[in-house]
DNA sequence: TTGTAGGCGTTATCAG
DNA sequence: CTGATAACGCCTACAA
């Protein structure tokens, strides 16, 4: 039913052959007879079909993205950027939402291979050997986003955790803040964890301020966390003056439960956050917050995988910048 | 240098239909053919080829989805839903972000068609004739979701906007609010902007409650558009209680802008917004918001898909029922 | 139970 | 400049 480079040829009178190379521009054919197949693929409403196109070429056009998390917000930045470059360079993105399920990544993974997409963003999560395993053999390029691996030739593109938390946490020092914890992510966390609790226990220890391990909260990355860990934290230290937030979500979280406890932000404490997600401009008072310009981040990780599908060579890594961008969660003290 | 099912017959001594069977599990091999075919699948790290499948089925077990604004978190929850219900009937999804142009729209509909996609779910905006034209004589399935079509007899799952409106509306009222403001969608919108106003009217009206042109400010569904809009209305429209906003973000906007004009939420002024997104339970205060089940809609949009593809008939439109979340935002008046 | 051969819609390599 | 024809990797009658 559906109709094929076959039907126009017959009904212009000419080869499929010169069909193929009018719809391709490859040289060898007349004036003449290119407007007369033009013609026909017209009035038929003739389509390549881009399947059989992809089983000869061995390009689909086609990028995959794993994700952990379909709805964060910070997903939704690297997706946005990551569709920009893919758009940009002709192709298509299959976004699989993994869960943070090794398995699910697993059959992602395979998945991917088999509809024989061009390459993959892998995203946010640790890079195991399993998930290796898969894409070593096939040749097709791979990008980390937001992660990287220690143990496999991978590029990566994400900013410095560690540095960022470190900036963060020497701003609230430059602020005139002493007393200072933390509600981080999970220590066993070897990517947005551990790195930034060193930043920011590296920070502390250069101006020589005082760290306990009851200011720190690991607990994680969301909302909820944010809540539960401030709640922990001023329990346990109670005139901190300001808290570092390991992303924008725990800030908000910490802004909210700050509330509930009458506690002003910032009159009586200041909070910075991490990421610069839309909602850091839309809380009130809005976010100061160390920024990761996310959607940059998931454009380049798109367009090294184009690069290294163009050169067929291995690209360097690339480590964006993050800065503070102050608004009115942090107040000054005299 | 890919290894393909050839490979594997000839190294198993079998043809490779046999393969083929094995791998589709069609009746007629023996169990030992079997596990030795398994075993050289193994061996060789064999993995069929998904586009050549394809070729043959005509089925590319994906679909794409189009939205408008990949980063909007209600577009998140749309998307997490159609991957979800994707996943669990075996298929990938594409995202296609529009940007709310028409001609852009147009292209990927186009790239669909030739991506041999087996659907397609077309979120939040109006489908004008020149979509349909792309679509209609290929056979594939396309599922409006959030916005619908009087002009095509397209399968939409949406609320019922007007309905959801007149809730929230309604609600403020039971609280005792009679001075009500709204910050809208523009009126030239269709889905989304107008038939929310009309909700908000005939709640005032039903209540004989006075409803002036000025008391509704139609601008956008953004956070920077509630902010501005909240200004002008309460400008307008100094004595108002209570608003109502016709998103979350645009809520958050007005929550915002009254922070910045000393004006306390819920104290003094009451706001309720729609979508109840991940942002409503996070800002401060809480947001009472009209809520839409975003990521089981996503899902129903897609599941419909794969119905039509399955039955080869067309489904029945699915309206989803909305309520009224509360939280914080909404203060009853004595 | 198994193998042979034709075809899915294109592109590419030859001759003509 | 143009047209057969062989791939691409797989599935599926039809034979054996």
């Amino acid at each position: 039913m559906t109709i094929t480079i076959k039907d126009v040829a017959k009904k212009a009178n000419v080869s499929i052959a010169t069909v193929s190379r009018i719809l391709n521009n490859k040289p060898g054919y007349t004036k003449e007879t290119e407007e007369k197949v033009l013609q026909v693929i017209q009035e038929l409403g003739y389509h390549p079909n881009g399947i059989a196109r992809g089983l000869i070429s061995k390009r689909t056009h086609t990028i995959g993205v794993l994700v952990p998390q379909i709805s964060s917000m910070l997903m939704s930045k690297f997706i946005q950027g990551i569709e920009q470059a893919a758009h940009e360079y002709g192709s298509s993105v299959i976004v699989c939402h993994t869960e943070s399920k090794g398995e699910k990544t697993q059959k992602y993974l395979q998945l991917l291979q088999e509809k024989q997409v061009d390459g993959i963003v892998f995203t946010s999560e640790v890079f195991t050997q399993d998930h290796y395993q898969i894409i070593k053999d096939t040749n097709k390029p791979v990008v980390l986003l937001s992660t990287e691996s220690y143990d496999f030739p991978i590029p990566h593109v994400k900013v410095n955790d560690r540095h960022a938390a470190y900036s963060a946490t020497e701003y609230l020092i430059e602020k005139g803040h002493r007393k200072i914890g933390m509600v981080s992510g999970s220590r066993s966390d070897i990517i947005a964890g551990q790195p930034r609790i060193d930043g920011f226990i590296m920070a502390m220890n250069t101006y020589q301020l005082p760290v306990k391990d009851e200011w720190i909260v690991p607990i994680g990355f969301n909302f909820e966390e944010g809540v539960k860990g401030f709640s922990q934290l001023i329990d346990q230290f109670p005139d901190m003056t300001a808290v570092v937030a390991a992303s924008d979500e725990v800030a908000l979280g910490v802004l909210s439960a700050a509330y509930n406890r009458n506690i002003s932000v910032p009159k009586q404490l200041s909070v910075i956050g991490y990421d610069n997600l839309r909602i850091a401009e839309m809380s009130t008072p809005a976010l100061t917050t160390v920024s990761q310009p996310a959607v940059e981040m998931g454009k380049k990780a798109a367009e090294l995988v184009f690069q290294m599908l163009e050169t067929n060579v291995p690209v360097k890594s690339y480590i964006f910048p993050h800065k503070i961008v102050e608004r009115q969660s942090v107040k000054a003290l005299s």
